[in-house]
DNA sequence: TGCCATCGTCGATGCGCTTCGACGGACTGT
DNA sequence: ACAGTCCGTCGAAGCGCATCGACGATGGCA
């Protein structure tokens, strides 16, 4: 192993000169930092990473908590953690996997063997038990989704009940009067998931001030869930027109299904989807989508990590404004 | 924070005692054990992860490489990696994320500064440019995939060839006489990802013993370009009746285009996926398959890892027999 | 010319832990 | 009763680095 005293002998120059000539923390003459630099990269000196985090307590590790249900969004989970990766290393820093499954206990771990210098966290739910731990735990830390009681952490998420009033104004534009919204499987709502409930509320909000009649069903993702779904709402009402599907993973089961019963998209029923663009195109009919800004939403939450890392110590709480892209799966109602 | 000497203190012992309870490398009389572990309970004492690796050389982390394309099999990498999570914390380790993005480099770096124990990593390719920095690398090393020359690395993985000769078999025992594989996009043979190529190897090889017909074409998962793929697979031989598909993302698109076109799955047409089993419900149909087993491959290789860290240093090559579950999408030809 | 400030470099110290050698006491066999 | 063992514990050293105070050299100004 090479260290930074085979540096500093190569170099002709002091352990500590080597090391402010990394850090940038004292100025250094132009030839010794020549000196010191090509000794780094002619020995390959890579600082070693535990000494590093003993002497100055950082440790530039991120660490972050996934849910790792495979049932639901893990193309947007997916999505989420490679621009979380990709920004903590464009700020020199690694990222470090934790799984929801852990609990509390895990974030504890982390945090007092200094394992992470901060914590962002996935999934939060709307009385989450690892907020007051999160809270307490005196690192930076993230929330990806709000929950009710963010007490000083800092939050990011798409704006959800900015979202569902978005898809009822799109299908109310174009003329519908009667439209359903599928939503998360109903374990979602039980878990008390934020967004689901948030995205409801601005869905029902929405459907109330441009008149339109408006239902709503959780449902599960299999392909009988899905019919069965379908089954309820139509004969709920038949004059149903439009279709907002807040669960991406019953897209392709409710479009094949749609298309058995005789039900052209969008020429007999219009459907907006809430799922990441990339999955707007994979069907049939490209989807009109609100699209579930993954990549932005990491990329943001490592930049407010950074910014707490900086010393900006007030939290903050950032909701991303829903973008509506309009497709080939909406289309005024036939009259 | 608290330290080892504050643990030592409140039990009345020295700290070395204290680091020999919890590391168990020496011999402790009961009542001293008790007493430490209590003392460690009631301050909340996990030891400084940085100062450890620095002291002992061991970090207890594994690296990850994952590739984060977004375009292609997400599901399965998610599975695995939740899979690799899981097992890493079983075994007392946890798991750092890199990303293939950023090539050799990385894993220079992460060897070198002491990072992580050892690494792993995905999507290997045939003659992937990381595999001789690896083997250069004295840690240990697993790879998901098999290279061309594994020279001394461990890999894990299906066994794909066994895969493509078991959905043959499957269709020509059912009777089939004409059937084709529909493959990953040209992208990943390009790359030159070597399980393209092997379920290929297979599934020629099984053809010809079965004295099959079989031909086969690479599709990129748009819903355009499974269409295309279709219509040249059908005008080339009209008398196609079994459909071997080794790239789940056009699943939900082929099924889809299958019944546009007036072919019923089995009744017209048999169709044996490749993906995980939990995509096979997700359809209209039931998916006859040959499942990806990606938690068990994700498993395998954090203990393979684990073996080695243990001083087992003979690497060793896992092939994983495919297991092939029959469902719905799969019958004998009509005659 | 002499004094003080500034710049660039150095040496020493300590971060929290593991590990090695040492040491006292209890026990064995004779 | 004594040497030889083994067991349980301790103290010290050192892992590789960041950081602080100190110090010589240089340059500006009076």
């Amino acid at each position: 192993m090479v260290t930074i005293n085979d540096v500093a002998t190569a170099a002709g120059v002091a352990p500590s000169t080597v090391s402010y000539v990394i850090s940038g923390k004292r100025s250094i003459s132009p030839k010794t930092r020549r000196l010191v630099e090509e000794s780094i990269r002619k020995l390959g000196y890579h600082p070693h990473a535990g000494a590093r985090a003993l002497a100055s307590s950082k440790t530039n590790v991120l660490a972050l908590v996934v849910p790792l249900r495979t049932d639901l969004n893990v193309a947007v989970v997916m999505e989420f953690v490679a621009s979380a990766v990709t920004a903590a290393r464009a700020h020199d820093h690694d990222l470090l996997l934790l799984t929801k499954d852990e609990g509390p206990a895990a974030l504890q771990r982390v945090a007092s063997s200094a394992i992470a210098d901060a914590l962002m966290v996935m999934d939060v739910e709307a009385a989450d038990p690892r907020v007051p731990m999160l809270i307490a735990l005196d690192l930076p830390v993230v929330l990806i989704g709000v929950p009710d009681h963010p007490a000083g952490l800092s939050c990011v998420d798409l704006d959800f009940t900015a979202a569902g009033s978005a898809c009822v104004a799109h299908l109310a534009d174009l003329g519908h009067r009667s439209i359903a919204l599928i939503g998360p499987s109903p374990a979602v709502y039980r878990r008390g998931t934020s967004y689901a409930t948030r995205f409801l509320r601005g869905f029902d909000d929405a459907a109330k001030s441009h008149d339109v009649r408006a239902t709503n069903r959780p449902c599960a993702h299999s392909y009988e869930a899905v019919s069965a779904c379908l089954d309820e709402l139509l004969a709920a009402d038949p004059d149903l027109t439009g279709l907002v599907v807040h669960n991406e993973a019953v897209l392709p089961g409710l479009l094949s299904d749609l298309r058995h019963r005789g039900l052209r998209v969008p020429e007999d029923i219009s459907v907006v989807a809430v799922c990441p663009d990339t999955m707007a195109e994979q069907h049939p009919v490209a989807l009109t989508t609100v699209a579930i800004p993954a990549e932005e939403v990491g990329a943001q939450a490592v930049e407010m990590t950074m910014r707490r890392l900086a010393g900006h110590t007030t939290p903050e709480v950032r909701l991303l404004g829903p973008r509506l892209t309009r497709r080939d799966s909406t289309a005024a109602p036939r009259a």
